[in-house]
DNA sequence: CGAACAAGGTTGACATGTCCACTTTAATGA
DNA sequence: TCATTAAAGTGGACATGTCAACCTTGTTCG
């Protein structure tokens, strides 16, 4: 390369990097949500969307919260393990499938859920009121289309010789 | 809101959830840039951002490369050391602060950058490739306004009485 | 029916990320 | 100059995420 450095980004600019500014705002979202939900008790992250999406009706048959939530399984397992032993959930069988079960919220889930509901909606309301209203009409859109193109890496050659 | 609850959400609409939708698109492109890396060797994902960074010349100043980086201190410190330990990075003493120290890459360290940096390019092409013209135009400035957004929580009142 | 396969859940090992206390060095100010 | 504060790096404790092996239950098909 025979150009000389640039003074601030040397060569390419990391603010046009994708991925690192998905990243560092999901790092930022992240942290985020866990200081709302820290202000009103002891639950993590994983927790709340497994609580969210049983108090919202969304699903209570464990493979389709585990989905919903995108939780991978192994750390779902443990993490519902975890709700049961604080008092936040109980499980039953799964009536028509052995192998799962349902996921029900006791009076403390309930409670849990009706304090952080309305300041988590709040936050969303927030952040999508950041955005313009060009922004939010492609934004969901976009996330779709980049996740898709994540899924492979058929773009790249084969490495080296195939093996 | 006098509606009844939709056949499938049952109430709300997790596909409408921003941070989800973002945390799961983080997750994805970071399982995507594993798979590319880990054809190539043995580098992790933090240990190949600190590569691009120095090699791109970025930074080469601990405390620059860690910013850019936007890994925790801690976190930093332990990468550093596995990527001296393994010979892709060596570290000096930095001239006008005695607290940081100097990056550079080993012959090693460049080869690493020489071989994956066009792989990882052509995934960013990939990625800005199937975004419209129309998302590609909103994406950055989009990120950013979420990123700012996300840094407070002062939209909401006080926790119930203010301790 | 019964064997083979798929789906779901559990567990453990390990990697990564977060948070905090601590030490050293730099910058500030009386 | 000397005390104080801020900035930087280190290391430990802990939470979260990733991956793979394993067992149980359901499903498919000969």
């Amino acid at each position: 390369m025979s150009k000389d450095k640039e003074p601030v980004t040397g060569g390419f600019d990391i603010n046009l990097l994708l991925p690192f500014q998905i990243t560092q705002l999901s790092t930022r979202l992240a942290a985020q949500a866990r200081r709302i939900i820290a202000r009103h008790g002891d639950l993590t992250l994983p927790q709340w969307r497994i609580i969210r999406i049983v108090a919202a009706g969304v699903a209570s048959r464990s493979t389709a919260v585990r989905k919903s939530s995108g939780i991978d399984k192994g750390q779902f397992s443990k993490t519902i393990n975890v709700l049961v032993d604080q008092g936040y959930i109980l499980t039953r069988p799964c009536a028509g499938d052995q192998r799962q079960f349902e996921i029900v919220l006791t009076p403390k889930g309930h409670a849990a859920h009706e304090r952080l509901a309305p300041e988590l909606d709040a936050r969303q309301r927030h952040l999508m009121a950041a955005l313009t209203p060009d922004q939010r009409a492609v934004i969901f859109p976009a996330i779709r289309a980049l996740a898709e193109a994540a899924e492979t890496i058929d773009f790249l050659e084969t490495p080296s010789t195939e093996d």
